[in-house]
RNA sequence: GCGGUGGUAGCUCAGUCGGUUAGAGUACCGGCCUGUCACGCCGGGGGUCGCGGGUUCGAGCCCCGUCCACCGCGCCA
């Protein structure tokens, strides 16, 4: 007999009825009924339920085991009568009867329990992180991610990607983080610095011939965490390929991704078209370069009907350069529930507590009928639809002219009680028949006598043409809404595209079970910084689109070979066509306001490698953590990652950071300045 | 660095308008229990209400400061 165990526990079934067995495990559940005690033994595997009476030897010393300890159970398979079994567990049909235990590792009372899913305190379950990682949850989504990471390496060698090492300590490479630098003894005052990313390593790697590399790499960036990225370090599969455009970038790494998030949520559609969005289109639709298009709510620029409008506020604001109206339709929910002024007043709070001014909205409903009757509107739709028809055919028979002219009457007889500027309407409606614009004589018809008008104080403010012309655009109905923010689009497009989910999301317009992915590209290469200097909007790799022609004109309206795949509201993949000829480099560092040398100094390596024969090569590089998160429907990336760090940067299992011993210090002639007051 | 939310028993939480000795569940300890699988029943121990100050006859509750945690912003592909 083995010394710990014969089986584990999740392996006994019925076909071992009758086997002596070992069994060993952490003690899940007691449940003591004096003459009988069940024990729930847990290993990796799964759970079996040891059984003892007061007829076996090892009864007394079994009644004293407590939660988590770890035990040894020698003991012999039973079956459990039909009334018995328990249907949860893989070995519910049978339970082990204990004759032996051992005690392998008694446990002190627990900080926190193993048994059950109730939620703890972050800071508890870091520092007893062995616990959580013994709870199911937790347990199951640490395997998910190992499983994850072996169908990622199968599927890349599957594709002719050879997996390399780079190294962890290395030399500062400015990607646009903080490095975690390294201090070294041998050259003291010097530092090494832990790598961002592999990103020069990969480049070099193609740049020496070896065609296609992928790494599980781990990262390490000096900032503050949010709750999908975490502090210090994380993981990313990165990816290279020599001889490439973006399209075939792309045809590489979309089946590993489509094929992983397949393999790991079945229960989820992951549709395979995916969208190329320039990023000037993602922020104007989605107001996010990593948009959620799960929702449907796809967001337009509406300046034009404000301009001169009667709402004052956007009316002004549009005078001055560069500034827009930009509208987030919200067509009713699946509930059919209309969107009222309730859930408007409610967004328009929400986009405050953003820090906007507001967000006007209209609603549009059923019209009120006070001053003409419902058979104006049912007139209204007639004489709209003979206009249409009319449309099509382009000129006029002398039966069609009639049949108008009497709808016409019809429709004034109707409207009879109408206010003034109803009438007003109905005149310019014949007058617009007359000369044969249709577009404006059925706008007419739908803003004075349609079935639905639009409500609210924005409405109010712009009148009936107005709203009815930006009903049409947006494409909505009676019972949708509309939100409308002005100004400049950088200072509100965040925002907007906050309350785009949240609008979404309120109104339950997202799908729940699909993964839906888009590519978005031609990311500005450059920006400007607050104090109006030029500067790279992402990394510095990146091949601009045009090349050394492009370098030679605005800065600002270069794009970069550079995309993100954005899933489901978080950004998976970020990547880029690489600049591989050194004179475009120097060029579009010195836009930067960098200097040759600097160029030298801080990618000297590469740069030299590049004046020896460098490929056109690009990639991209996935976040492990994020791609496990999506795929173990986990909000916060702590959940996916073994010993993850807390909000401080801390590891509470570890106690790290921590202070060196002087003599530490000494031998590398380091010297901690005091805490500033 | 800034903003939001929170901090009451080992753990999860309740605690009304400022008012008697701060409660429940769970865990722990003791007793009973031979078919449970969140076993059940009886009893017990366990509290600097994060910390400091203030207002008040009286503070878990109100005020000021401070520390800690999480979420967000800044930052970060």
């Amino acid at each position: 007999m083995h010394a710990y165990r014969s089986h584990t526990c999740a392996q006994l079934t019925k076909a071992n009825v009758g086997e002596t067995v070992r069994l060993s495990g952490w003690v899940h559940r007691v449940r003591d009924h004096g003459g009988v005690l069940f024990i729930d033994l847990r290993d990796h595997y799964g759970i079996t339920q040891v059984l003892a009476d007061s007829d076996s030897p090892a009864f007394a010393e079994i009644e004293k085991v407590r939660a988590e300890w770890v035990i040894c159970i020698d003991g012999r398979v039973k079956a459990r009568d039909a009334s018995l079994v328990n249907p949860k567990l893989a070995t519910g049909e049978i339970e082990v009867y204990a004759t032996g235990m051992t005690v392998l590792g008694a446990a002190d009372d627990l900080p926190m329990p193993v048994f059950g899913d109730v939620d703890y305190p972050e800071e508890t379950r870091l520092t007893y992180r062995f616990l959580d990682l013994r709870r199911e949850k937790l347990h199951q989504n640490m395997m998910l991610r190992s499983n994850v990471v072996r169908s990622i390496r199968n599927r890349m060698w599957d594709q002719g990607f050879n997996e390399f090492q780079t190294p962890i300590i290395t030399a500062s490479s400015p990607e646009g983080a903080r490095d975690f630098l390294v201090p070294s003894r041998l050259h003291p005052g010097k530092f090494y610095a832990l790598p961002q990313a592999p990103q020069q390593f990969k480049q070099l790697i193609m740049v020496a011939g070896f065609d296609r590399y992928f790494q599980i790499a781990p990262c390490f960036r000096d900032e503050d965490p949010r709750a999908d990225r975490s502090p210090t370090d994380f993981y990313q599969l990165d990816i290279e390929m020599s001889f490439v455009e973006q399209e075939d970038v792309f045809g590489a790494v979309q089946p590993v991704i489509q094929g992983l998030f397949e393999e790991f949520r079945p229960d989820m559609k992951v549709p395979g078209d995916w969208p190329r969005i320039a990023y000037r289109d993602s922020m104007l639709w989605y107001g996010s370069d990593k948009p959620d298009l799960r929702n449907p709510i796809k967001m337009q620029v509406v300046s034009e009907h404000f301009r001169g409008s009667g709402f004052a506020i956007f009316a002004k604001l549009l005078e001055n350069e560069g500034t827009e109206v930009r509208a987030i339709p919200a067509p009713k929910g699946p509930s059919g529930e209309p969107v009222g002024r309730k859930f408007c007043d409610r967004m328009n709070a929400f986009a405050q507590a953003q820090g906007l001014p507001g967000m006007g909205y209209i609603f549009w409903r059923e019209r009120d009928e006070k001053s003409h009757s419902g058979e104006a509107v049912r007139r209204a739709t007639e004489l709209s639809d003979l206009i249409s028809s009319l449309e099509d055919s382009g000129s006029l028979s002398a039966s069609e002219e009639s049949a108008l002219d009497a709808a016409w009457q019809q429709l004034a007889k109707a409207a009879e009680h109408a206010l003034d500027e109803e009438k007003a309407a109905l005149k310019r409606i014949n007058l617009a028949i007359d000369t044969g614009d249709v577009q404006t004589a059925q706008l007419l018809l739908d803003a004075y006598f349609g079935p639905g008008e639009a409500a609210g104080p924005l409405a109010k403010n712009i009148g009936p043409e107005r709203t009815e012309a930006i009903r049409k655009q947006l494409g909505l109905e009676i019972g949708d809404a509309a939100f409308f923010l002005g100004g400049k689009p950088e200072q509100f497009e965040a925002v907007a595209g906050k309350a785009r989910n949240e609008i979404g999301r309120e109104l339950g317009l997202a799908e729940t079970d699909t993964f839906r992915f888009a590519w978005i590209v031609d990311f500005p290469m450059y920006e400007k910084t607050d104090d109006g200097k030029i500067d790279f909007s992402h990394n510095p790799f990146s091949m601009p689109q045009g090349g050394m022609e492009a370098l030679m004109g605005d800065p600002l309206k270069v794009h970069a070979y550079q995309y993100d795949l954005a899933c489901n509201g978080y950004e998976l993949i970020s990547g880029g066509i690489r600049n591989h000829k050194p004179e475009i480099m120097y060029r579009a560092f010195e836009l930067a306001g960098y200097p040759n040398s600097e160029v030298d100094k801080r990618f000297g390596g590469m740069v030299k490698a590049f004046k020896y024969g460098a490929p056109p090569h690009g990639g991209c590089a996935m976040g492990i953590d994020r791609a496990v998160m999506l795929l173990a429907d986990e909000m916060n990336i702590r959940e996916v990652i073994m010993f993850p760090m807390n909000q401080r940067a801390e590891d509470l299992l570890m106690g790290a950071p921590s202070e060196p011993t002087n003599e530490q210090l000494r031998e590398l002639r380091l010297r901690v300045l005091p805490k500033e007051a």
